[in-house]
DNA sequence: CCGGTAGGTTACCTGTAGTAAGTTACCGCC
DNA sequence: GGCGGTAACTTACTACAGGTAACCTACCGG
C-alpha cells in the first residue's frame, strides 16, 4: 500500500496478454452501456489506467478494438450453444438445448451479447466477423445435415440464417419482456421451427 | 441551359417539402453505399448542392437525417407488406404472400432497404422508429390472431418477432446468394414458419 | 418600390480519432 | 551493482467532422 496515500493509483505495467485482456473488458462494458457511437477512446483509456496511443497499438483503430470485442464475444456464445448441441440426445431435444443455452448466455452476459448487436456499425468491413459467423451457422448447417437428411445444401443455409435471425430478434424481445423466461423463448422458437404454424391453424 | 457553361451548376431555391425529399433521397442513397459511419454531413449538403446548416435546420442532426430516412424506408415497406398481406385469400397464402413482398422490396428498393440495417447504431434513442416498429409486428399479430386463434398474446408477439429477424437475416444472405430468387427465400419462410422441422425429420 | 420572411450562406467552435516523438521501468548480463 | 536494450508507456500534437451563431438574399404582398 505505499501509493494509498495518493487519490490515483499509481499505473501499473503488465504483461501484453493482461493488458489486452483488461481493455477488452472494459470496452465491451462500455460500448454495451452506451454503445460504440457515444463511447471516446480517450474514456476507455481512462478506466483501463492507459494512455490513449496504448489502445492504438493494441487494436489499430476504435473499430478495431470493437472488432476484437465482438469477436470474443461471439466465440464465448459459440463455444456454449456448440457444447450444449453436442450433449442433447435426440435431435428435436438439440435443437431445444441449442436455444436454451443462446438464451441463457443472452442473460448471463448480457453485457458481452449487447456487444454483439453493435456489428452492424462496422459496415461491409467486418471481414474477420465474417469468420466467426460462418463457424456459428456451420455448426446449425451441420447439425440440420442429420436432423433433416436429404434437403439441398442451400435449404440448410437458409434455415440456420433463419433461426440465427429470429433468436436474435427474440433475444431482444425478451430485454423488453423480462417476465419471458428462458424456456419461454426456447419453447416459441420451437413452436415455429419445429412444429410450424400449420397443425395450429384451422 | 443558361448555366451549361459553368461546371458547377446554379443553386435552387426549393419548398420546404421538396428540398426535405430531395435531401432524404441523397441520404438513402449514401447512407447505403458507404455505411452511416463512412459519411460527411459536408458530403451530403454537397451532393443535394445546399450548405451544412440546411441539413441541421431540416434534421437537427445526424443521427435525425438516419431517423428521417429510416423511417420514411421503412414506412414504405410496412405499406407493401400490409397490402400483400390484405389482398391475399387463405391463411397459408396470406403468409406466403406476405414473405413475397417482403423480399419482392428488398429487392427493388435495395438501397432503402440497407438504409433499414443501419437502425442499430442509433441505439436505444429511436423513440420514433419503435412506433414504426410496433406497427410492423403489430399488422403480424393480428394476421396471426386469426391465422392460429386461441394462442396467448405473449406468443403471438413472440412469433411476430421471430418473423422479423429471420426475414431480415435471410434478406441478408440473399444479397450474398444473388442465384437465390424471391420465391426460393419466401419459400424457405414456409417451411420453416408454416410447416416446421418436425415433418421433415426420421 | 419597399419591407418582411422563407430559404440560404460563411465562418467559426468543439471534441474526438489518430499519430510522432520522446520517456520510464524492468531484465539479463558483464 | 551498474549498464545497455527493449517493452511498455506518455505527452503533445494534427486533422477532420459534427454542430452553431451570425449574417445574407431572393421573392412576394401591399
Amino acid at each position: 500500500m505505499r501509493y494509498s496515500s495518493h487519490v490515483k493509483t499509481k499505473r501499473v505495467r503488465m504483461s501484453r496478454a493482461d493488458r489486452e485482456r483488461q481493455m477488452l473488458d472494459v470496452a465491451e462494458e462500455v460500448f454495451a452501456e452506451q454503445g460504440y457511437a457515444s463511447v471516446s477512446m480517450e474514456e476507455i483509456a481512462v478506466r483501463v489506467g492507459v494512455s490513449k496511443p496504448m489502445l492504438y497499438e493494441y487494436f489499430g483503430s476504435k473499430e478495431g478494438l470493437l472488432l476484437a470485442t465482438i469477436a470474443r464475444a461471439r466465440g464465448e456464445l459459440g463455444e456454449v450453444t456448440a457444447r450444449a448441441v453436442a450433449e442433447a440426445g435426440s435431435a428435436e431435444d438439440k435443437l431445444y438445448s441449442g436455444y436454451l443455452a443462446y438464451f441463457r448466455f443472452n442473460e448471463a452476459h448480457r453485457r458481452a451479447w449487447l456487444v454483439l448487436l453493435q456489428e452492424p456499425v462496422l459496415g461491409g468491413a467486418a471481414e474477420e466477423i465474417e469468420a466467426t459467423r460462418r463457424q456459428q451457422t456451420d455448426l446449425i448447417i451441420s447439425q440440420m445435415e442429420s436432423l433433416v437428411p436429404g434437403r439441398p445444401r442451400r435449404a440448410l443455409e437458409a434455415y440456420a440464417e433463419i433461426i440465427v435471425g429470429a433468436c436474435e430478434r427474440l433475444a431482444l424481445w425478451r430485454m423488453r419482456n423480462p417476465d419471458v423466461t428462458v424456456e419461454d423463448a426456447a419453447r416459441h422458437m420451437m413452436d415455429l421451427t419445429w412444429n410450424g404454424l400449420a397443425p395450429l391453424s384451422g
